[in-house]
DNA sequence: ATATATTTGACATTAATTGTCAAGTGTAAT
DNA sequence: ATTACACTTGACAATTAATGTCAAATATAT
């Protein structure tokens, strides 16, 4: 069983597990299918608007698939980065840091 | 003492430190004082080589820099996300994964 | 008041993202 | 082997976001 999928991966996985085209899905985001394609195999990103009809036509968790869109949208920003793993370690820090501050100062 | 300054501040700290004006770094960067003026007050990002010179011209750890600027590029991505935490651990969760399997596959 | 440093905001330029379209590939069924 | 259908590919167009200039407005100090 694979442990890591991608959001490309689910999207395919689950049209197909429902037995939708791309056709059928792309129309209802007002796309070409050529872009569901590219996304379904990530050549593409998908916008936040998509991912969340997404989740509708696809009956699938939305914030689970947010999740798993966002992080892509990290690890994508620091992809090309040596120091990349340590840049997320100090944006958690920081993060940690903000929500404890969280009173409006 | 501040524990957490942002990539402006350290900037700008370290540029009147060195007795420096935005007229003579932003030269060396080659843009405009406007621009550097609203980096270091957090108002405009500065592109990667930007601060790569900037670690040159301020005497500043380059590596160091870059952390900090990469962490506030990961932050840039989720401020408005609720989500966003969660996303960020996953992201962890998955540069783990990816550095464990670092083979050619 | 003058001079100098910085800030502000309107706007231009450039680069990245998101999209369309038409032709291509793969597959299955006549 | 040709038709039919789903999907893919790549060249390009449209849109949006990032980066920059410039000139006028604000300090701040002499």
């Amino acid at each position: 069983m694979k442990e890591n999928k991608t959001t490309g991966e689910i999207l395919r996985e689950n049209r197909e597990k429902k037995g939708l085209l791309l056709r059928h899905v792309s129309a209802k985001l007002d796309i070409d299918t050529a872009i569901l394609s590219k996304i379904e195999r990530n050549e593409r990103k998908a916008t936040k608007e998509q991912i969340l009809k997404l989740a509708k036509i696809l009956d699938l968790d939305k914030d689970n698939l947010l999740i798993q869109y966002l992080s892509e949208k990290i690890l994508y920003e620091i992809k090309d980065e040596e120091l990349g793993s340590k840049a997320l370690k100090v944006a958690e820090q920081k993060m940690k840091y903000l929500s404890k501050n969280k009173s409006g100062n």
